[in-house]
DNA sequence: GCTTGACCTTCCCCCAACTGGAAGCTTTAA
DNA sequence: TTAAAGCTTCCAGTTGGGGGAAGGTCAAGC
């Protein structure tokens, strides 16, 4: 398999399938033009590279769990580990972007939208108090 | 002032008020040792960039936000306009951090955590049918 | 006056995780 | 034969700064 049939049956882009070889995710043969030689292996890693990715774990934690992936001696701890710390890291983030739609939509209730230039968004943009 | 005095009063590290400039954000003066000597009002402003991007507003949201905050002549519908527009990006963003959120717990939920290699968590990863 | 330490300057590289594009092969289809 | 499509490497850019080096400046203490 070419780099571009591998890119069509995982659904990751050309360039980031060269990036991850950059960086040591996959190892994929090369053929004597110098193209890039993929088996079934390396497609099946980059397929599960793209569902890590997309559940946002970084590429350090697919790293982990490819490892873990391919040790037939993991404990399921470790895996659960990295999991969890990712998990916490993606409820972090939801609460914050919370606290900010919170603010945001509050400011933008208040905001009458029209073409006169008070605006509350801007009032507490500027750090003034509110003239109530 | 000086960038220290700056830094200490909005909040924001130095380095961060040096990029600032360098963006074009705030305009400070300059002594004549090459030091910038900022006024009140670049300490206003500077306060104005940091919350704005506390709330998650991206730099050129804050360019076009300070610009109508100095425009006398603004339509407050101009600020709304890029409010919303942000705010819909960060809804969007917590739904995506939801969904991942909701998978990987489900997969955390699953996983026994213990010595043993058996992990749905890297079932799923790798594509697997779940063994049902 | 001298030194020391804090503060300031510019400059350049680094981060994540790619993406875009240029220049130049190779392969394939017409 | 030739044109298009596909592949290669390499370099630069993205966001929003952070780290740190090399060097100038300032204020305090002696």
């Amino acid at each position: 398999m070419n780099i571009g049939d591998v890119s069509t049956r995982s659904g990751l882009p050309a360039k980031t399938i060269r990036y991850y070889e950059d960086i040591g995710l996959v190892k994929p043969l090369r053929g004597k033009n110098g193209y890039r030689t993929f088996r079934e292996q390396e497609l099946h890693k980059l397929a599960f590279l793209g569902r890590a990715r997309a559940l946002g774990f970084t590429i350090e934690d697919c790293r982990r769990l490819m490892a873990l992936y391919d040790d037939d001696d993991r404990s399921s701890s470790d895996v659960k580990r990295v999991a969890e710390e990712h998990l916490a890291y993606i409820n972090a983030k939801i609460a914050d972007l919370k606290s900010m739609s919170n603010t945001l939509s509050h400011l933008i209730e208040e905001c009458s939208g029209d073409n006169r230039p008070d605006c509350p968004i801007l009032e507490d943009l500027g750090g003034q108090q509110a003239s109530n």
